[in-house]
DNA sequence: TCCGGAAGTA
DNA sequence: TACTTCCGGA
């Protein structure tokens, strides 16, 4: 380590406030004690005395300009000890930020970026921990008044890289800390203050989520939380004293709702239908990283109803263990329209059901609609690169689902709620003789069917169909098929237009079984142009 | 001025 | 992995 040159930035033994680990790595960097670059910046931002250097910009939140770039490149290399940092170097690392979405670029102003807070600090908002009563538990730590500060509480404990020691970010060593950090000394920051990390006031915030023990029964330590927290609400909006800030204050003085930001992000695109508006004042007495938990519930919950509502990938939902969205509030509201032209349809009945349908449809013949009844359920993307013997619903495939469904806002039936996020039982075997499949026609019994029945006698398939991928060879099933063909003049099925369960259940009398998709009907809309197009399995296994 | 590839580093 | 360094190109 050079003189003078403070390399690092987590200094151990408690010598006051830090990073939690997760501050200084990703997930993905584990061991990294380094801070980021992008939290360097936000503490020049978070400095008056750096105004000069390096400010947000007026109108957008969370852009900033910086407005000396050799200045902003020197501090940055003297905290990384690289003296030899310029802009040029600075911006390429800033550049790097562009693919992870933690910052993009202004166009059209000079050295103007942005940070993209949805993507920031969305994924540890579950960190937010508050009472019912909107107030912050009693023993939340007290709160170094008179300073700006990052608050970064502990790890998500879902997290890997969860590694926050038990009583690093306790309440007795926050509040003796807090007391250092508010020892009359004047709050302005030395130069050194900031480039060699001797303990930052951004350093001293109050892990308000370590009393997040305390408010679940305590001695949490690395165990996995319980989804038991609920946003509660809030009709006191933030304050943004600082309007180019993208922080907000806290709507408790002095007691912000900190929320942790983290790098580690999913780059799956996710489709917001809202975004709040997080703000924080580097200047007011309670600057912490905060958000107005109004929005913030606002903006989770339509992000998971655009799970719910939009049959999204739980991928696309940040990891909010704690945060539950009743599915009966998941309705898209008329009055707001939902901006996406996918039709969406009923989900898909279950096994029983579908074969109640089945065997009820032999009788009289029923529509999607009448299906209806059926609870809504989330579907869940299957894995694209899933290796054709993960297809097979095993109960054990099915708890590692719901465990991976775990990760994201669901009931679960452990909870007695129903799955939401579950996977819908796929039938372990498809009836062996399709009805009113043409006998004469050998059956289409794909490898991957044949693997997973391990019973069904093995026709041999045309060399030209095996080697046909499944959906195309469904579509040829479908064209050669003559009631299909009238089916299709009459526009009333269309293969790429709107098929839905009564495709389904042609499908199943015309078609091999095997070969029908039992995923949810609503990718069968517009299954090969849809962003469903990646939804339909195979039952016998499909592969892409 | 900005971008992004490529290679190197800790 | 998160930059750092270098560089050619727009």
């Amino acid at each position: 380590m050079k003189a003078g040159c403070s390399i690092v930035e987590k200094p151990e033994g408690g010598g006051g406030y830090q990073f939690p680990d997760w501050a200084y790595k990703t997930e993905s960097s584990p061991g990294s004690r380094q801070i980021q670059l992008w939290h360097f910046i936000l503490e020049l931002l978070q400095k008056e005395e750096f105004r000069h250097v390096i400010a947000w910009q007026q109108g957008e939140y969370g852009e900033f300009v910086i407005k000396d770039p050799d200045e902003v490149a020197r501090l940055w290399g003297r905290r990384k000890c690289k003296p030899q940092m310029n802009y040029d170097k600075l911006s390429r690392a800033l550049r790097y930020y562009y693919n992870k979405r933690i910052l993009h670029k202004t166009k059209g102003k000079r050295f103007t970026y942005k940070f993209n807070f949805s993507k920031l600090v969305m994924p540890n908002y579950p960190f937010i921990n508050i009472r019912s009563s909107g107030v912050v538990p009693q023993s939340a730590p007290p709160v170094p008044t008179a300073s700006s500060r990052f608050h970064f509480p502990p790890l998500d404990t879902h997290s890997p890289t969860s590694d926050v020691q038990p009583g690093r970010f306790s309440a007795g060593s926050l509040t003796a800390a807090g007391q250092e950090s508010s020892n009359g000394t004047d709050r302005k920051v030395e130069l050194s203050e900031l480039e060699d990390g001797s303990a930052p006031d951004w350093r001293r915030g109050v892990d308000l989520m370590s009393s997040r023990s305390a408010v679940s029964g305590g001695g949490m330590g690395h165990q996995k939380r319980k989804p038991d927290i609920m946003l509660p609400l809030f009709t006191r909006p933030g304050m943004y004293p600082d309007p180019q800030s993208p922080f907000a204050v806290s709507p408790i003085p002095g007691r912000g709702f900190n929320v942790p930001i983290s790098p580690a992000l999913s780059l799956t695109p996710t489709i917001f239908s809202y975004s709040p508006s997080p703000g924080l004042s580097p200047f007011t007495s309670s600057s912490c990283f905060s958000f107005n938990p109004e929005e913030m519930k606002h903006y989770l919950h339509s992000q998971a109803c655009s799970v719910f509502n939009y049959h999204l990938s739980p991928r696309t939902f940040p990891r909010f263990p704690g945060f539950m969205v009743p599915p009966l509030q998941c309705q898209v509201h008329p009055e707001e329209p939902s901006q996406f032209s996918i039709k969406l349809q009923p989900p898909p009945v279950g096994r029983k059901n579908r074969e109640r349908v089945e065997s009820s449809e032999e009788a009289a013949p029923v529509t999607v609609t009448s299906m209806a009844p059926v609870p809504p359920r989330i579907k869940v993307e299957p894995t694209p690169e899933r290796d054709p013997e993960g297809l097979r619903q095993s109960a054990q495939e099915k708890e590692e689902l719901t465990q991976e469904a775990g990760a994201v806002p669901s009931r679960t039936t452990e909870e007695g709620k129903g799955t939401v996020f579950a996977r819908p039982a796929a039938p372990p075997v498809w009836p062996s003789v399709p009805i009113g499949t043409p006998s004469e026609e050998p059956l289409e019994v794909s490898e991957d069917s044949e693997d997973r029945t391990g019973k069904e006698p093995s026709v041999p398939e045309k060399k030209e169909d095996a080697l046909m991928p499944p959906k195309l060879r469904l579509k040829r099933r479908w064209n050669d098929d003559p009631e299909a063909r009238e089916l299709s003049k009459s526009g009333k099925f269309l293969w790429n237009g709107s098929c839905g369960g009564d495709f389904l259940r042609k499908a199943m009398k015309t078609l091999k079984p095997a070969l029908i998709p039992w995923s949810y009907p609503c990718c069968f809309t517009d299954w090969q142009t849809s962003p469903c197009v990646n939804l339909p399995i195979m039952s016998d296994g499909y592969k892409d």
